[in-house]
DNA sequence: CGACTTTGACCCGCGC
DNA sequence: GCGCGGGTCAAAGTCG
């Protein structure tokens, strides 16, 4: 494959990339959140603490979005440097975004209460007056700071709601989980994929392709094009499912120069993962591709099937026995499309036969059935997220751990992330107590132990992990819609689904599922925004989560040194992939 | 008959 | 240059 000469660009990307990008975005960006919060229009607080639970997940998607929208051409880019300085505009203007907001505030008082405001516009008011303004403006000021503090408040109120409201939201997950008859047989589950994919598609799920081609960047100058519009997609735009995918076409090429001859149709291609050698005239959008499809999302699970149900069609192309596996591995592609270049591989554990290895590679560019959601989102997110980390640097650590923080919470289970490997991998593992993992955990990777709920659950990756992610996947595509759409966004703040509620989903405006959806819908966008938001949640789960955030704490950088074990980690990293 | 699986051949990058 | 290993292709076989 083609992976190695897009390794070496990768390094260099990474060089480039990530040293500017770097900034602790962890720990700004509560502080930006908090300048949103208080600068968002403060409360009566009689009123404040009353729908104090109804606002919590609007302003944490509130504050997402404003965020977003502020920095669009940050968030829909990995460009190193606009990227770069949208998030440092984002993450250093904090401080004196608050200051602006709290005059803006101040303005607002000001005009309401009196008619001050003209005469510091005239200046040439007498000095009683000048004191008088003087004096309101420092009751003005002890004002802010008073509604600030109660800001501060009510802040640690909606977090304490919020978590509540999450592991409420866990409960009844595990117990839709435990109802759900999740040992169906192979044949059985194909079937309600299929009817599921065939009555519930939801009408536009471009996130991966879209997201990817804004993930590219290797020209500053491309963020114009990185920031395009899913809909607005340069390229064919003649099929919905294919109008994202285009953005991909150009690296595969290779199929033509390619030893044989491929089936493929004019307007689509797989996306091989062998290099196209030459023609590639953008080569940016080539090699972020490649990369894109190299991340991969690795998912552990107890599991009799020879394949779990992830919502996809999947189709096998091949088979091979892996080194070091009794176990040969299994290579599918989705079917869903014609031209999707997602595939997976599928491959028992060899220390333990009964879990079932299953790794993600590539983007979905067709619409996709709810159930099918969870893993597709996850593993472009993922993707993503390790690619915009430019893994190699520290801050592709950072990211990782992010990623690492924000999808975990969630799905309760437990994440190992490797740069280190051939192919950035996260992985989830739903087989085990995080603990245990912990003290397995192999060198050179993170690892991140959660409350894990379902893991006792017979086979979490059939049943409750999707249903987790699913909703929140398929906020994603609301989210993607939002790019493209500003009363979408109204109606993603009212709480409101673009498209129709699948059933058998959590309700639209839970909150767990809303600050999933961002988190996830930010991991596909921004990294920068992605560890803001991941900042976010941690700390709201540490604020009122004691167990949460012992578990979080606990965090493990004894793999820290990521990449620099890689050569001898690589083998052992390799067999956490692939094995 | 179409869709899917099986399976040996093939491609390709890498390390020696 | 050669062998290895991962990944893919596509003809042949299988299934419903």
């Amino acid at each position: 494959m083609d992976h190695h000469p897009h390794h070496h660009h990768h390094h260099a990307h990474a060089a480039t990339v990530n040293v500017p990008a770097a900034p602790p975005a962890t720990i700004q960006f509560p502080l930006n959140l908090i300048s949103r919060r208080d600068s968002s229009p403060p409360p009566p607080p009689q009123a404040a603490a009353a729908a104090a639970s109804e606002r919590r997940a609007v302003i944490d998607e509130m504050d997402f979005f404003s965020m977003k929208s502020t920095g669009e051409a940050a968030a829909k880019n990995v460009v190193p440097s606009s990227d770069d300085g949208g998030a440092r505009k984002d993450l250093a203007d904090g401080p004196s975004n608050l200051a602006l907001n709290v005059n803006t505030g101040l303005n607002l008082l000001t005009t309401n209460t009196s008619s001050d405001q003209s005469m510091v516009d005239d200046g040439i008011s007498p000095n009683s007056e000048d004191k008088r303004a003087k004096n309101e403006i420092a009751v003005l000021q002890a004002e802010i700071e008073r509604m600030s503090n109660e800001n501060q408040r009510l802040k640690a109120m909606l977090s304490e709601v919020t978590t509540d409201c999450k592991t409420l939201q866990m409960h009844l997950m595990a117990v839709m989980q435990d109802q759900k008859p999740e040992n169906s047989t192979d044949e059985n589950r194909r079937l309600d994929d299929k009817k599921e994919s065939s009555s519930l598609m939801v009408p536009r799920q471009f996130m991966d392709l879209g997201l990817a081609t804004a993930n590219n960047s290797d020209s500053p100058s491309s963020s114009e094009g990185g920031t395009r519009d899913p809909t607005g997609s340069p390229v064919n735009n003649n099929r919905e499912t294919a109008e994202v995918g285009i953005g991909l076409d150009p690296d595969k090429k290779e199929s033509a120069s390619g030893r044989h001859k491929r089936e493929e149709s004019p307007d689509q291609e797989w996306l091989p993962n062998k290099v196209p050698r030459s023609i590639s005239p953008p080569k940016s959008v080539d090699q972020t591709e490649a990369t894109m499809r190299k991340a991969r999302v690795s998912v552990r699970a107890h599991s009799e099937a020879t394949m779990i149900t992830d919502g996809c069609q999947w189709r096998k192309y091949g088979q091979k026995m892996a080194k070091g596996n009794p176990c040969p591995r299994a290579y599918y592609r989705c079917t869903m499309a014609a031209g999707c270049p997602v595939r997976k591989q599928v491959q028992r554990c060899a220390e333990d036969r009964s879990v079932l290895i299953t790794t993600y590679e590539g983007n979905h560019n067709h619409p996709l059935p709810p159930a099918a959601m969870a893993m597709a989102s996850t593993t472009s997110s993922a993707a993503r997220m390790l690619l915009s980390g430019s893994m190699p640097s520290g801050d592709g650590l950072m990211n990782t751990n992010f990623l690492t923080r924000t999808l975990l919470p969630c799905s309760s289970s437990m994440a190992t992330i490797s740069a280190s490997a051939p192919f950035p991998t996260v992985t989830l593992d739903l087989t085990q107590n995080p603990n245990t993992l912990q003290s397995q955990a192999a060198p050179g990777q993170f690892q991140v132990p959660f409350p894990n709920p379902s893991s006792s659950l017979p086979n979490p990756s059939t049943g409750l992990l999707p249903q987790i992610f699913g909703q929140a996947l398929y906020n994603q595509s609301k989210f993607s819609g939002l790019q493209m759409s500003q009363d979408a966004k109204a109606r993603q703040l009212e709480g409101q689904p673009q498209v129709p509620q699948p059933p058998g989903q959590g309700p639209p405006n839970s909150i767990f599922t809303d600050t999933l959806s961002a988190a996830t819908a930010a991991i596909a966008t921004n990294p920068n925004f992605t560890a803001a938001l991941a900042a976010a949640i941690s700390s709201i789960m540490s604020s009122s989560n004691p167990s949460g955030s012992s578990g979080m704490s606990s965090l493990v950088p004894s793999g820290a040194n990521n990449r620099s074990n890689g050569s001898s980690n690589n083998s052992s990293n390799d067999n956490k992939i692939s094995n």
